[in-house]
DNA sequence: AAGCTTCCCAACCGCTCTACG
DNA sequence: GCGTAGAGCGGTTGGGAAGCT
């Protein structure tokens, strides 16, 4: 009897944190096969784990693209934006934010944007330069100077590498972290719309960034992040939210010091950006360019 | 130095929705 | 129409790291 229960009820599945051998075998898995039915996916990966659990860790962990890291100022605000108008649909403001899942905007709603939303007048004034902290205690400053140190453009990808091997990452940051360094006094994250041009175009406008880093595990990512392009005609948003994300980008642009054709001021980034210009010269999105 | 507290975030749980037989 | 399985979503939890006393 007891055995005959014991042996029809469900298998015992691993729970807890994943292990980097079952990361990559669920790697390897989806990379080679595709997903499929969620559920077998751990039976012929060779996983202990149920379908379920694979699919969260592939989404939340795994999947490439993925950004990871310090949120933005424009990421921030775009999330207080799209939750004031759509509540808790954590799936549907992770659409506007490429890169960042649903879990990773939920858990940064709670340890934070709560709070500020809460006591707007007490975060205020951290915001500006430091909308990076969670918050004003000590702590939370420190983290974000540590968060701070791993905010890199392909930080998505290579997260697993600096995990393990800190002497890449550290490597690999001091290459590719000067501009980001040099350009902000504030301390702000900043994810460089570079990482979404071309190669070709990126070196054309001066900034240095290896082809081959673009080109990790065999995907693209910077096609990878240009999906999905937001909505141009402001369809997603206000307008007024719309016009800000336009002149917020084209400044963010202007600092940047592109070489686009017939650069002047903002105001020339503004109408690149407002022509479908610079979409179709540089395959940029909206998207991309709201986290410079 | 050690114990306690706070916070972050990965992961789990339970629910709903959809597709299919 | 009903039952079942799979997928997706949002709420919640618990481990661990970091700060505090």
């Amino acid at each position: 009897m007891g055995v005959q229960l014991q042996e029809k009820t469900k298998p015992k599945y691993r729970k807890g944190l994943w292990s980097p051998e079952e990361d990559n075998k669920l790697r390897n898995y989806i990379l080679n096969h595709g997903h499929g039915c969620w559920s077998s996916v751990p039976i012929k990966a060779g996983l202990q784990r149920n379908g379920k659990s694979c699919r969260l860790r592939w989404i939340n962990y795994l999947r490439p693209g993925l950004k990871r890291g310090v949120f933005s100022k424009h990421e921030e605000d775009t999330i207080m934006t799209l939750h004031h108008m759509l509540g808790n649909k954590w799936s549907q403001i992770s659409q506007h934010l490429p890169g960042r899942t649903d879990n990773e905007i939920k858990n940064y709603w709670h340890s934070y944007l709560k709070k500020k939303v809460l006591k707007p007048h007490e975060m205020e004034p951290h915001s500006q330069t430091q909308h990076a902290s969670s918050s004003s205690d000590t702590k939370d400053s420190s983290l974000s100077t540590q968060k701070l140190s791993i905010q890199d453009p392909n930080y998505g990808i290579l997260e697993n590498m600096e995990k393990s091997t800190p002497q890449y990452s550290d490597h690999h940051l001091s290459q590719n972290y000067n501009l980001a360094k040099d350009t902000s006094q504030s301390s702000l994250p900043k994810l460089l719309f570079a990482e979404w041009l071309s190669v070709e175009h990126v070196n054309a406008g001066g900034s240095s960034v290896n082809s081959e880093d673009s080109l990790v595990n065999g995907f693209d990512q910077t096609s990878t992040f240009q999906e999905p392009v937001m909505n141009m005609s402001g369809g997603h948003f206000g307008e007024e939210f719309h016009d800000s994300l336009i002149h917020n980008s084209a400044t963010a642009m202007y600092n940047s010091q592109l070489n686009l054709p017939g650069q002047g001021d903002e105001n020339d980034y503004v109408h690149y950006i407002q022509g479908g210009d610079l979409c179709s010269n540089f395959t940029l999105s909206i998207d991309s360019i709201m986290y410079v």
